[in-house]
DNA sequence: CCCCAGTCCTGCGGGC
DNA sequence: TGCCCGCAGGACTGGG
């Protein structure tokens, strides 16, 4: 499932093979079940992107930004199991949409000529914004800051907006935006942080753990290049499996002994009607009662 | 505003 | 062996 690290990694993996070509022309792939959803059709698309040079390709939260001169941008939201792929696809069948890119100008024999985007289950999207509309989209207020980086001053803001339980926050693109099920149960292990503590109930010690959290978690995934779960679905722009599963703590642990503690059993839970994963030992719940206005402030 | 349940979708695995 | 059902969850929608 793309989360940040998966969509990430897309975006480099992609990058010096897009950035600066030109779309010689888009097209939606014929041997898909039900098309994709397609913003604007796709002959408005291929028309508008059609000769337009990408000048930037980049992520926003769980989006692939690519940037033309002409002032528009694809924006691809991957969702479940979408892929961005330059290379052979898992499945000739599940392919959506193609850029065709046009030959670079000079000597590049071993370019790839197409972009794809593949998505076996079809819930991703593929939009064309003109840039008002992908102004609106960046900063228009319904997505959160990035969590790469992002300071305890910012998280503490964001958390203090919200009751519900840490994991769940965690999950609201608006409060933090490209964290999803999996890396929220990792992160929060990795912090020490019960996922049912109420978001606007954490210590400022916690928010400095899950600052520092975030941002391990999200670097190592980015640098084992994401996290490739038994079904497959997710691979790199070479159709090639992440690693970071291997890395994980909790995530679809459950019952199994914590790697940190090697004590607690990790505990499998649903929140908000997700998995949630977490060991009862190494995150722990404080007693019932309501931290003191002392704790509070502090 | 805040929060939750339902919806989209396909492939896979458990149960019978 | 085969079929059915539940499950996986990112983002959005409708309703309380």
């Amino acid at each position: 499932m793309p989360e940040l690290p998966e969509v990430e990694t897309m975006v480099r993996g992609i990058r010096p093979h897009v950035e600066g070509r030109i779309i010689a022309e888009v097209r939606a792939c014929p041997c898909s079940r039900r098309p994709i959803t397609l913003t604007p059709g796709i002959r408005d698309i291929a028309r508008r992107a059609r000769g337009a040079r990408v000048t930037e390709v980049r992520r926003l939260a769980k989006r692939v930004v690519l940037t033309l001169d002409s002032g528009d941008a694809f924006v691809i939201e991957p969702r479940m199991t979408g892929l961005m792929l330059v290379t052979d696809p898992p499945s000739v069948e599940h392919l959506r949409i193609k850029w065709q890119l046009a030959p670079r100008s000079a000597g590049g024999e071993q370019n790839v000529e197409q972009l794809w985007f593949w998505d076996r289950r079809g819930l991703g999207t593929v939009r064309l914004l003109d840039p008002a509309e992908l102004d609106q989209l960046a900063n228009g207020g319904k997505l959160g800051p990035d969590p790469i980086g992002l300071s305890v001053e910012t998280w503490s803001r964001q958390l203090a907006r919200t009751a519900r339980p840490i994991k769940v926050a965690l999950l609201d693109q608006s409060l933090v935006a490209g964290i999803g099920n999996l890396y929220a149960s990792e992160i929060l292990h990795v912090a020490r942080i019960h996922p049912e503590r109420p978001a606007n109930q954490l210590t400022r010690a916690e928010i400095a753990r899950l600052q520092l959290a975030t941002d391990e978690v999200l670097l190592t995934a980015i640098k084992y290049e994401g996290s490739t779960l038994g079904d497959g679905t997710y691979r790199n722009a070479l159709n090639q499996n992440g690693s970071y599963q291997n890395a994980h703590r909790v995530y679809a642990r459950a019952d199994e002994r914590c790697l940190t503690c090697r004590r607690g059993a990790v505990l499998r839970s649903v929140q908000a009607q997700r998995s949630t994963f977490h060991c009862p030992v190494c995150q722990r719940l404080p007693r019932s009662r309501p931290p003191s206005p002392q704790e509070k402030q502090r």
